[in-house]
RNA sequence: GCCGUAGUGGCGGAAUGGCAGACGCGAUGGAUUCAAAAUCCAUUGUCCCCAAAGGACGUGUGGGUUCGAGUCCCACCUUCGGCACCA
């Protein structure tokens, strides 16, 4: 009985396609093809866990395009690789013992094979794994393409791709000495240090003056800086991967504190990274992640004198530094600050130091030095966490010294709070109380001065108005203009008003309005507005008309922005400036399993670092890891490489120099930066890639992968590729042309329950989750059991089984039914009970218990049917929930396709008698030509849910027809081939090819097939659907309107009544637009 | 708060401004079977109507544009995702 058996079918194939190495791709196009596509997946991180469902997911979808291409002729690059260094391997380590590199080479094993038995048409041959010395030689290589790059934002050049660009990426031997420095060069002893131009080496004797210098401004640099330590992992972590105060992977709490650290200087290409973004073919939603990551500002730097410092015996007090700072140089001590809101000048009432500023100490009184240190201290000790924590608790303490507002030399006083942060601007700012929010808080908690400059406008008025204030957007106006008269016009209205400050009588002329507006109390109104600031959502304006200004007065805020900033540049006391969220990336780790720097730190005499560098050469790659057996962290952040050995810890350079290794080694991400690249030549091992390789295959023509590598992995790649773009090893300025994320499958929809009248609200997610726990705690014995919702339980200590949260007790998750809930209005009670039952979906995850597992619905249904269903879900780039009758359905249209072509009843596998060689209908080929435009059409799209259910129909037509026309069969084989290869091979095997599907072209269709003769044509009046008829295809508009209105439904409705117009598409509809003669309540 | 995404049957979802709900799931009825599974056929947005014929309503809410709106415009509500003391 030759059912569809995928038991014995899919590894038959697969089997097939090894053997014959059918999806190995050659560098050189073969003959005729249609030129080159690159498609790639985000290449996975190999966890012991295995594959998962969102894996098959985003695979799927790109090996349907890359088999449709391939059958359409087109030179295909598909690989698969391994991103293989980072924690869980190395954490393996630590509990096992067991080398990391073995247990990766394991995790890899059990991923390829569940990748291979899906039947991904991947050319294996050129898989990598970032973990391979011969792979991260060119990682470390790369890296020390940054290392020898600085950023001249300067430099105008036309790139390889022929646009014209400001600022590149240069070679360090290039960057410009300071005369101070270059006097230093000849060197007094004669030792001069006038290099050769060509062959600059990175040991080359130079001064350490020039040396240091370098070093500051190349793009790989070493910082003393605060960053993100977490004990939990024991290694720092890049901003990015800190959520929330704790670290991404693990949820570990991370602590701020100042180590010496890899830094990537990634904010000097912010502005090529977003404007850049412009011209790519991603989603929008991504591009905008990007953006907002990257966050450029515009605004100006302005320089406060300092009214009293503190005289340094050397005369000058230290200026502040900042890597985002431009270089005008101010002549006198200053307090320089960076604003978005120049035009609020004449507002700033105080100033702010980030506790860390290096201006603190000059500054700080001695009366005030005691406050001033003690607030330092306890800052130092908040984490990121605890910042976050007390967002609202605007704290802070005065210095005691005074900055003049260079627009009208008033005397400030500078104070110090941790609500401003050092890592931005310039660490300082210009506080204006009356116009921004946190300044507000701030000013009010420490009983600032608050000085208005912008005068609200009338839109201000009516779209502030509290929202409490329950009424129509009319009437939001007219209290606007109620306002703006009751104070004898706009230019009256008092800002300090919605700043505190009573007004009565406006007020009650305002509460007397609104009264009589909704009929209400005049009393509680009265009371819940008690002061006229009440009345407004906001107690300031951002935009408006400038007041308080001197001669800007009258100057609306974007007129005056522009203003104010060129007579400041003028003056010399400030400029235009940018600024960025972005922060350069912090790319070392203390962890062993990661690549190894290839730098060495010299040593003096005493064995004692002296601050200057050297990098190995290119012939010297790879650094390879040290032996270890002891993975354990060091507790410290001192890195786990420092346990090393003393022979691989230290050599002495020809020079008799000694030197020390970097002990750091680099974040999971580095190896993932490049691997695109390494895919087209990943045999070479003369460079990273070939030219010519590179030339032709990039850049990847379309990348899939999940969403949540839209600020990290793939901002990484594109500033690593933009380096190596300004470098000339690679020739387009972008990595990725087209990208899809793919969304998340969810777990399959889980009823939860909650008892009905608790909480407050409709319906909203605040009262399920306060319900369950009160449900949980409280459980209803006769009707719940042991019912409790997931919400309660947290995962054992063991990681087996859940336990209750609270009570620690161990939990049998019931699982609800579809039976034992019924319908009550629009909710769902769980039968005889008032426990309202939610369905919802949730991220799949082990603690919950809703994973699926790919290897077993394999097992059960096959990988066509896996790969079918993930792609029938829905449109790829949406949140999905997971459905396992969903996966029966497209097995059963397997099913139906199979028996479409065998007969079940025969004793064995052939061709079903039905199939015969006939002439097809015109019908049938209508069918079938429709089929291959829609299904072609819809993988041009990437939209394979509506291409399955072309197939589907095609099947319902033509799976029970008999006879049953090869000619218009054989097609559909082809057609189903990229989203269920195994059985289209079977198929086509069984229709009498011997050739692999695989590169058999792929059907065309003719639109002559696609003509009808006789179509149905909707009937309309006034836009209502009345009827339908069967119309020759090629009726005009007159015949349309001739036959509908003949027709036995719609005459007697047009009977009698006066007919406006008639509207009639030929090939569409048409519509009648009648006019009633009675003027009847025709309820619209 | 800011940026982005999405709201359509019992469910997943489909619809170049032109017949809302393709396809699938689920459900109901039937055929086949000793019976079941599997399979096949039919019905399936809600409501009015004994039923048919027919009709009314229907794409988050309120307006608007249009002969015609799920689709376009304005305002709002809600969901999900990201960022968040970024000056």
């Amino acid at each position: 009985m030759p059912r569809y058996d995928f038991q014995r079918i899919e590894p038959k194939w697969q089997k097939f396609w090894d053997e014959n190495r059918t999806f190995v791709t050659l560098n050189t196009p073969p003959t005729g093809a249609q030129g080159k596509l690159y498609v790639l997946d985000m290449f996975p991180y190999p966890s012991g866990s295995g594959l998962h469902v969102g894996h098959p997911e985003g695979y799927t979808a790109t090996d349907i395009v890359v088999r449709y291409n391939r059958m359409r002729g087109k030179h295909v690059l598909h690989p698969m690789g391994w991103d293989a260094f980072g924690l869980p391997a190395e954490e393996h380590a630590v509990k096992t013992g067991t080398h990391p590199a073995v247990t990766t080479k394991q995790n890899i094993d059990t991923f390829r094979r569940p990748l291979k038995m899906l039947g991904f048409s991947y050319d294996w041959s050129r898989e990598l794994s970032t973990t391979d010395p011969e792979y991260y030689r060119w990682t470390q290589w790369i890296f020390l393409q940054l290392y020898d790059t600085w950023y001249d934002p300067e430099y105008e050049w036309t790139g390889p791709d022929g646009k014209k660009r400001l600022g590149k990426g240069r070679p360090i031997s290039e960057l410009p000495i300071p005369e101070e420095l270059a006097s230093v060069r000849r060197e007094p002893d004669g030792q001069s240090s006038v290099d050769s131009h060509k062959h600059q080496r990175a040991d080359a004797p130079r001064s350490p003056e020039i040396r240091k210098y370098q070093d500051q401004h190349r793009l790989a640099y070493l910082s003393e800086a605060p960053v993100n330590w977490c004990p939990g992992l024991g290694t720092v972590i890049a901003n990015e991967e800190v959520i929330n105060g704790k670290s991404e992977r693990g949820d570990h709490p991370v602590i701020r504190m100042p180590l010496k650290q890899w830094m990537l200087r990634i904010t000097a290409y912010a502005d090529r990274l977003a404007n850049e973004l412009e011209d790519l073919g991603w989603p929008d939603s991504i591009k905008a992640l990007q953006r907002n990551w990257i966050g450029r500002s515009v605004g100006a730097e302005v320089d406060f004198p300092l009214a009293s410092v503190r005289r340094e015996p050397d005369g000058s007090p230290e200026r502040p530094t900042s890597l985002n700072q431009g270089a005008h140089a101010p002549r006198s001590p200053v307090l320089r600050v960076y604003t978005t809101r120049p035009d609020t000048l004449f507002g700033v009432t105080y100033m702010v130091l980030a506790p860390e500023h290096p201006l603190v100490d000059s500054i700080t009184t001695p009366e005030q030095r005691a406050a001033v240190d003690e607030y330092r201290r306890k800052a130092s000790l908040k984490s990121d966490l605890d910042r976050t924590d007390l967002a609202k608790d605007k704290s802070g303490v005065f210095t005691g010294g005074y900055a003049i507002n260079p627009v009208n030399g008033e005397r400030v006083p500078v104070w110090i709070a941790d609500y401003v942060l050092i890592s931005y601007g310039t660490g300082a700012i210009m506080a204006v109380p009356a116009h921004d929010e946190r300044d507000w808080e701030f000013a009010k908690q420490n009983g600032i001065k608050i000085v208005p400059v912008v005068q609200p406008t009338k839109d201000w008025l009516a779209n502030n108005i509290s929202k409490d204030v329950d009424c129509s957007n009319d009437m939001l106006g007219q209290i606007a203009d109620e306002v703006i008269q009751e104070a004898g016009g706009i230019d009256h209205v008092d800002p300090i008003w919605f700043l505190g400050d009573d007004k009565t009588r406006t007020r009650e002329v305002l509460v007397a309005r609104l009264t009589s507006a909704r009929q209400g109390n005049v009393e509680s109104i009265s009371e819940h507005f008690g002061r006229m600031s009440d009345l407004f959502d906001r107690p300031y304006c951002e935009v408006g008309t400038a007041i308080n200004s001197g001669k800007y007065n009258g100057l609306p805020t974007a007129e005056f922005k522009a203003q104010i900033t060129a007579d400041l540049t003028a003056a010399g006391l400030g400029k235009e400036a940018v600024n960025y969220r972005l922060r350069d990336w912090l790319f070392s780790r203390q962890r062993y399993w990661g690549e190894p720097f290839p730098i060495w730190h010299e040593l003096d005499e005493a064995g004692n670092p002296t601050g200057l560098m050297r990098a190995d050469s290119a012939e010297e790659l790879p650094v390879l890891h040290p032996h270890m057996e002891d993975f354990k962290p060091t507790g410290t952040p001192e890195p786990m490489l420092a346990k090393a050995p003393d022979a691989w810890l230290y050599k002495t350079a020809a020079d008799g120099v000694k030197l020390k290794r970097e002990t750091n080694s680099m974040p999971q991400w580095a190896g993932s930066c490049w691997y695109y690249l390494r895919f087209c030549d990943n045999q070479n091992s003369e460079r990273f890639i070939d030219p010519a390789l590179e030339k032709y295959w990039l850049p990847v023509d379309l990348y899939v992968g999940g969403a949540e590598h839209a600020v990290l992995h793939l901002l990484y790649s594109r500033f690593w590729h933009k380096v190596l773009f300004d470098r000339g090893h690679v020739t387009g300025p972008e990595p990725f042309g087209k990208l899809v994320n793919q969304g998340m499958i969810l777990g399959e929809a889980e009823l939860t329950a909650y008892q009905k009248g608790s909480g407050k609200g409709q319906g909203t997610s605040d009262k399920a989750e306060e319900a369950d726990s009160s449900l949980a705690l409280n459980p209803q014995p006769s009707t719940l059991n042991d019912f409790v919702t997931i919400k309660d339980t947290i995962e054992s200590p063991d990681g087996e089984g859940r336990i209750h949260k609270d009570t620690k007790e161990p939990l049998t998750l019931v699982k609800l039914t579809a039976e034992q809930v019924e319908k009550s209005g629009s909710n769902l009670v769980l039968k005889g009970t008032d426990i309202v039952v939610e369905s919802r979906s949730y991220k799949m995850s082990k603690s919950r218990g809703n994973v699926i597992n790919p290897d077993d619905v394999v097992k059960e249904y096959g990988a066509d049917s896996l790969r079918l269903y993930e792609m029938f879900m829905g449109p790829l780039e949406q949140v999905k929930p997971w459905s396992m009758s969903g996966v029966e359905g497209v097995s059963r249209f397997l099913g139906r396709t199979w028996r479409m072509f065998v007969d079940e009843r025969a004793d064995e596998v052939a061709l079903h008698p039905a199939i015969q060689d006939i002439t097809p209908t015109d019908d049938q080929l209508r069918t079938l030509h429709k089929t291959i435009k829609a299904v072609t059409e819809d993988i041009e799209k990437l939209s394979f849910n509506t291409a399955i259910s072309r197939m589907m129909e095609f099947c319902n037509e033509f799976g029970t027809l008999e006879p049953r026309p090869r000619a218009v069969l054989a097609p559909f084989v082809q057609l189903l081939s990229p989203f269920a290869p195994h059985i289209a091979e079977e198929l086509w095997e069984l229709l009498g090819h011997r050739d692999s599907l695989s590169y058999a072209p792929w059907p065309t269709w003719d639109e002559q097939h696609l003509v009808e003769s006789e179509i149905e044509i909707p009937i309309q009046i006034n836009g209502k659907l009345r009827a339908k008829i069967m119309v020759p295809a090629g009726a005009d508009a007159v015949t349309l309107q001739t036959l509908a209105a003949a027709h036995a439904n719609i005459a007697p409705q047009l009977a009698g009544k006066q007919i406006v117009k008639v509207v009639a598409v030929p090939g569409r509809m048409v519509n009648f637009v009648v006019k009633e003669q009675e003027p009847d309540s025709d309820s619209r």
